[in-house]
DNA sequence: TATGACCTTCGAGCGCACTCCAAGCAAGCG
DNA sequence: CGCTTGCTTGGAGTGCGCTCGAAGGTCATA
C-alpha cells in the first residue's frame, strides 16, 4: 500500500490528514465543496479568520470556484480540525504555520514534523498535569466553602 | 474549631488560603517577610507584574517596611500560588480580580466564591478533556510518521 | 432587477496581559 | 561615597491572535 501510493499520501493534499478517523464536524452533504459561510457554521471561526489563516500560510491555498469564490474541501475541514486542536494546546500560530510549511515541503520533512509533534505532545502532557494540579486545589477550596457554608447554616439555625 | 475562630479564617488574611497544604514554592527562611526580588525569584513573575497585580486589585495591598518597601508574607505567596494556578486554567485576570474582591468583602460571599470556583472547575475539566482529545490525535499522527519513516528506511535499504 | 452573499487587498484597530519607562527619591552595604 | 535595590504614579508600548473596514467587484436567487 505504501508502494502503490508511496509515502506521499500526506503531501498530495495540504491537510496532512493521516488516517483521520471520525471527523469532528458535521459534514451535512456527501460533497467535498463548501462555501466559506458553511465552513463558518461548521467550525465556529469567522470568515475573516478563515481568510486570514490562508493569508498567513496556516492553510494552503483553498480551491476557488470558476468565479473565484473559496470552495473548501473535506481535507481543508480536517486540517482546520487539527488547527483547532493545536490551538487549544496553546501552540503559537507561528509554530502551526511552520508545521504547515513542512507539510507543503514534502515527505522529506517527516522527521521534523514528528519532532514538532512530539514536543507538542510533551507540552500538552505537562499542561494536563498542571491542570490536574489546579483541579486538586479547586476541589479542596470548594470542599472548604461547602463545609464552611454548612457550618454557618448549622450555626444559624441552631 | 469553626466556633473558636468562627468561619473567618479566610477573611482575616487576603490570601484566602484554606488549608493550603505543601506550598509550591521554596520558602527558604522560616520567616514571613520577603522583598519583591525574593518573590520574583520564587514565582518567576517580574517585579513589574507583581506591582501591577497590586495596582489592579488582584492582590490585596502588600505590607510595607518602615521605609515603604514591599514585604510579602507567606500568605501573599500562597495567594500568588493560587493566582498562578488559575492563570494556567486560562481564567481571565478580571475574574480573578472579582474573586479577590469577594475575598475582601468577607464571609458572606462564600456562596458566590464557591460558584465561581465550581464554574472554573467545570472549565478546567472541559479543558483537560479537550487536551486529552488532542493528545489522541497527536499520538495517531506521531505513530503515522514513525511508521512512515520506518517504511521509508526499509524501502531505501532494501 | 434587486437583494444578499461572496470576492479581492491591505492596513488599521482591538483586547488581553503584561512590560517598560520616566523621574525622582530613600535605604542598605562594602 | 557610590552602587544596588527598592519605592511612587501614571501613562505608553508590545506581542499575540484575531477582527474589522474600505472600496469596489461578481454571482445566485427571488
Amino acid at each position: 500500500m505504501l508502494q502503490t501510493t508511496p509515502l506521499t499520501t500526506e503531501e498530495d493534499n495540504p491537510a496532512d490528514v493521516c488516517s483521520a478517523p471520525p471527523p469532528g464536524h458535521p459534514r451535512p452533504d456527501g460533497q467535498d465543496s463548501y462555501t466559506i459561510s458553511e465552513v463558518v457554521a461548521f467550525t465556529g471561526l469567522t470568515a475573516h479568520t478563515l481568510r486570514w489563516y490562508e493569508r498567513i500560510g496556516l492553510m494552503a491555498h483553498v480551491d476557488r470556484s470558476h468565479t473565484g469564490q473559496r470552495r473548501y474541501s473535506n481535507r481543508d475541514l480536517d486540517w482546520l480540525d487539527l488547527v483547532g486542536k493545536l490551538r487549544l494546546t496553546g501552540m503559537p500560530v507561528a509554530d502551526m504555520v511552520r508545521y504547515a510549511e513542512l507539510v507543503r515541503e514534502g515527505e522529506n520533512t517527516f522527521g521534523e514534523r514528528r519532532e514538532l509533534l512530539e514536543q507538542t505532545r510533551r507540552d500538552v502532557r505537562a499542561r494536563i498535569a498542571e491542570l490536574q494540579d489546579t483541579l486538586a486545589v479547586l476541589d479542596r477550596k470548594i470542599t472548604f466553602y461547602s463545609d464552611a457554608t454548612q457550618a454557618y447554616e448549622a450555626e444559624r439555625t441552631r
